[in-house]
DNA sequence: ACTTTCATTTGATCTACATCAAAGCGGCCA
DNA sequence: TGGCCGCTTTGATGTAGATCAAATGAAAGT
């Protein structure tokens, strides 16, 4: 009987897990991989809203419609509650319900920083953020202390770069070409970044200071 | 006793409540009048992240310090709890965190919804949607029904639109005059605005038909 | 090895919005 | 009643990033 409240999904890099509007029985969290909401206006144009990385949560208590489109961008597994369940035991269990509101919150406040970013930010110093997030994300997943280089992979096409900075890809590839010729930067291949200095990668991306994050 | 966990505080229109950094031992939320949340950056860039209405919520159960600059954009009543206490309501009775999970989602939507503008909407969409966003609310405060023109109030300056939309104030002018011109809206003083048709200025703002906010 | 395909880079040009600079236009106080 | 001050509008010009268009490169199949 389990089975039918919790399960898991797998899908490929490039596969959509759910369309906008669609009928979304079921909230999940990101076991592996990255995964993207992003919206869609009429005319094609796209905006990423949220980046999904693991243990990130998706869908929500008390909605029936998918409000984005979901797409894995790496492969990606899922972990799935069917929704009913799942909402009778937010009111059985407090502190579910205190978790899933610290997470939100955590995503409002990412939400905002992007606001900022979207809304304030050159060309340049989005680049700059966008490597930034993910390095910091990085680096305290692994080793944490010396201000040496850091490593990073950039898990996403320059296009869903575009589509979550607000640029067009063109601009992606032109900026982070400008940032490796000034040494904020170098790649090896495609995806592989180094960053010889943290904190001249965030001067470049314009945040106050450590912008909050570190620390 | 009852005195020192909730407490009011009023402020004037054009009032700082709180800037970003200062130690914040409250949450509130709003009783009357609008509060805008703001980031800054160094060089003196600004982003508006958030925009408080009646009935909103400011802070952070466990968060010491704020994030944002908070404004009272009219005259502005709030109501405070002091932080400690607070936390602990909200371990004890579990609807508590339910309703502000709740609350947290629809911002979290609404920042999603902002980010598409930020990031894809052009000078005019960008206005014509914030247009929107006040006659929606306004309108399902006001009388429901008829297609009828619509009368709402701004209650921003130019320059709070232009922090909001992403723009400068003189693009934000421009785009009003050039929205009248065209006999999307029309004003009578600079901050009373009538929408002759709602179905027409949502056309403009480039949401997606009714942009799944009304109904 | 050779083509196909798809992502990326680079170049040339165009344009929406920013920036710089003056006027209007009320409201408020003397 | 007049003048000052903050907001807003309008005008002239500049520019960051979009758009249009090739060229390059790297992985995948035959």
């Amino acid at each position: 009987m389990l089975e039918q409240i919790k399960y898991y999904r797998s899908f490929e890099a490039g596969q959509t897990v759910i369309w906008s509007g669609d009928r979304m029985d079921f909230v999940a969290s990101v076991v592996t991989g990255i995964a993207t909401l992003t919206q869609t206006m009429e005319d094609g144009r796209r905006q990423m809203v949220g980046l999904l990385l693991p243990s990130d949560f998706v869908g929500r208590p008390g909605r029936e419609v998918a409000p984005y489109d979901v797409t894995a961008t790496t492969d990606l597994v899922m972990c799935c509650f069917r929704k009913k369940p799942f909402e009778e035991m937010m009111s059985h269990t407090p502190h579910v319900a205190q978790r899933l509101l610290e997470m939100t919150l955590d995503e409002l406040d990412a939400a905002r920083e992007w606001m900022l970013l979207l809304g304030r930010k050159t060309a340049r110093e989005k680049i700059a953020s966008l490597v930034a997030i993910i390095a910091r994300r990085d680096v305290s997943l692994q080793q944490k202390g010396g201000k040496g280089p850091v490593v990073v992979d950039l898990p996403l096409t320059r296009e869903a770069m575009a589509d979550y900075l607000g640029l067009t890809l063109e601009t992606v590839s032109r900026q982070i070409s400008a940032l490796k010729r000034d040494g904020v930067i170098s790649l090896e291949g495609k995806r592989h970044v180094t960053i010889p200095s943290l904190d001249r990668l965030l001067e470049e991306a314009g945040d106050d200071s450590d912008g909050g994050f570190l620390g």
